[in-house]
DNA sequence: ATCAATTATTTTGTATACAATATTTACAAC
DNA sequence: GTTGTAAATATTGTATACAAAATAATTGAT
């Protein structure tokens, strides 16, 4: 696999933004980024296309780049959607999962405990985001997985945050056995009720973080 | 609203490919699109970034562009997606649409019948697009809204060759029908069990359009 | 001092130039 | 004729140059 320095520069710029780098509406000099990165504007500005087209920075004709961190409601709707996705995936997992994949995804829920155990949020983020990415290529359906791994990404940093809650990841667990159990009983419905909740509730957990997400805004010296 | 050239050619090149002028894996020559747009290859290759990253170009690093055109299976799975997108537009808007909202609706519907009476693929095209819009608007969800247009324009060329089938556009009108009544009694499971069904239909009757689909294949002189 | 208008400075958008990598062609060996 | 290799050609990726537009600074009027 080859890459152009645009495509790096797309990832680490995308990386800056979602940690919070930029402070949101921020405009992005594309020189001084250039010279960030030491290159030219040239594949800088592809880079922004791109992002600009996953919807992390908009782009206003002869204005420039701007970053758009999602506000609160965007947040809430994303969410919402990501439920429903989750449960789509659940859906037709429940129906094709294979045996290959049904100890996949033991396996991986395995991973999240151990995580738990230990108190590894890190590791409980990675296990976690495993165990959810077999479910959606559990969906057979390849356009599905993409959709939702796309989403799962883009609110990556905001479900992040919730680890932090107390009780949280313990929470997070037993839901995960709950899908696994309508999973690995082949019950569609159970499975999308579950994996729609498990999502919904991480919007709802959300709620209590915004003050501190609102607070604390960096900006790129 | 300001446009860069850029834009211009993202959407005439997008159009140009949705429209079938090129075939599948076709390499996109830099240098021959940006003679035919009388631009230089930057805001080409600009614009091949975007369409990239919706989807309609691969970009292989240091070997080009090449267009993507879904393929048979691919598009069974968007429709797929696009059904449950549908739903949950339905589900949210039979719970939250306003009287005005409701006239907008019934107006759209109305607009549809008289296109689908003159017989005119045309506008019972645009009308129908109108009718979709205004439900996923009020869904309440602007997320949601977007990722719903966003697929529901990509299916564009694909849905529209339906209509030529014939007693489709009957067919469609009354499962808009349906869908009405369900939102105008603010009924959401039946409301998203209608519209999901309307689209599932579209990926079936999809069907039987693929021989046709497979064999006309257009090359850019 | 405030505001408007004009000039200077930035900054974006695009063209062009050039370097690095792929692809094609030509040619030789078998 | 096929295969392998080397030169020639074409194509991508990036830097630089410049034009057009937007923003900031300056000046002058009230």
């Amino acid at each position: 696999m080859t890459f152009r320095r645009a495509d790096g520069i797309r990832e680490s710029l995308e990386q800056m933004i979602v940690t919070g780098e930029f402070a949101d509406g921020e405009r992005l000099d594309e020189v001084r980024l250039a010279e960030h990165f030491n290159v030219s504007r040239t594949p800088l500005r592809e880079a922004l296309q791109t992002l600009a087209a996953s919807g992390l920075v908009t782009l206003i004709p002869r204005r420039g780049a701007f970053v758009r961190h999602p506000g609160f409601v965007e947040l809430i709707e994303m969410f919402e959607v990501m439920a429903e996705l989750e449960a789509m995936c659940g859906r037709l997992a429940a129906r094709r999962l294979t045996d290959k994949g049904l100890e996949q995804l033991e396996q991986a829920a395995a991973g999240c405990e151990v995580a738990m155990d230990t108190g590894n949020t890190n590791d409980y983020y990675r296990a976690n985001e495993r165990f959810h990415y077999l479910i959606y290529e559990a969906s057979g359906n390849s356009y599905l997985t993409s959709e939702a791994k796309r989403l799962h990404k883009r609110l990556q940093p905001f479900r992040r945050m919730q680890l932090l809650v107390r009780g949280r990841m313990q929470q997070s667990m037993q839901e995960h056995r709950d899908a696994l159990t309508a999973l690995s009983n082949g019950n569609p419905d159970t499975a999308a009720e579950s994996l729609r909740n498990h999502v919904a509730i991480q919007g709802e957990k959300f709620n209590d973080l915004m003050a501190s997400y609102n607070s604390d805004k960096k900006i790129i010296k």
